[in-house]
DNA sequence: TATTGTTATACTCTATAACTATA
DNA sequence: TATAGTTATAGAGTATAACAATA
């Protein structure tokens, strides 16, 4: 049993770790492509999601309000993305990616497939299956008790 | 190969949300008991490792020297540390862990033990060790990498 | 000259609360 | 009344640069 809660610490430790090696790569990928960890979710929800109520967004992306609006300024003015009003609804708006946001997302997001493919290199297609597997059933039953 | 690459987006998408489910529930039990991740990990690096310079420690949890100061003021504020000046080299400051810290400690980091323990029961023994080896082999290969 | 740690400063990100407009 | 989004404000955390003390 006490070794039982040593081996729960040392997963938890080597999975910080493999995912903080990764996320530093990704991270100063995405600085050097000029946007953010969230601006970057944001637009890659936009782009193969299609355009989403700003609240949708907050939901998906754990953000409150306030801050939704101040992800969305950034990249409107950066000209990424595009405010859209609904018709049904006049108190919503949708931020839907413009063709500038596409081309950008078209260029990096590619790379960004390319440098994961790279950083996971270390294991076989046999390992990436099981390693997926595992975080799948451990995030989801995290998930689960949350509730 | 396109399908390689798709295996290693999966991967990395379900390692994050693995790694988020888990540390959405323990930084909200640090805040609970009063530190942030950083702190936490400064105190749990002082109370399993000993005094330690300040520059060391900056290095270990990847901050900036003056970040550093910030932190270790706070936590010496709440009694939790001390400076402690080396003899053999005047620049150097350590910090060490207070009796007061090593009790918060001895309190706490055994629930952040069981914790972990409880969040990742949906895997059994055997595939934790799996898991292990899997998130083991990929961070040491990207720590490799980055050099 | 190089290194350690501090100070002063500024910036980014996020949250909160009060607000407007719409439903 | 409730919801969507904005505005204004504040705070935490981090980085940077200039600095003093020491090596």
């Amino acid at each position: 049993m006490d070794e039982d809660i040593k081996q729960s610490l040392k997963l938890f430790i080597v999975l910080s770790r493999a995912h903080k090696a990764i996320t530093e790569q990704t991270n100063q990928f995405f600085q050097a492509s000029g946007v953010n960890p969230t601006e970057f979710a944001v637009l890659e929800l936009l782009y193969h999601k299609g355009k989403q109520p700003l609240q949708k967004i907050g939901g998906k992306i754990l953000l409150a309000s306030g801050s939704i609006t101040y992800v969305i300024d950034k990249l409107e003015k950066r000209g990424y993305i595009t405010r859209v009003n609904s018709p049904s609804d006049r108190r919503i708006t949708y931020a839907e990616i413009s063709e500038s946001g596409k081309e950008f997302m078209a260029e990096i997001f590619p790379e960004h497939e390319k440098k994961l493919h790279e950083l996971t290199e270390a294991l076989s297609s046999e390992e990436k299956d099981q390693a997926i597997e595992l975080m799948k059933k451990l995030g989801l039953s995290i998930k689960d008790l949350s509730y």
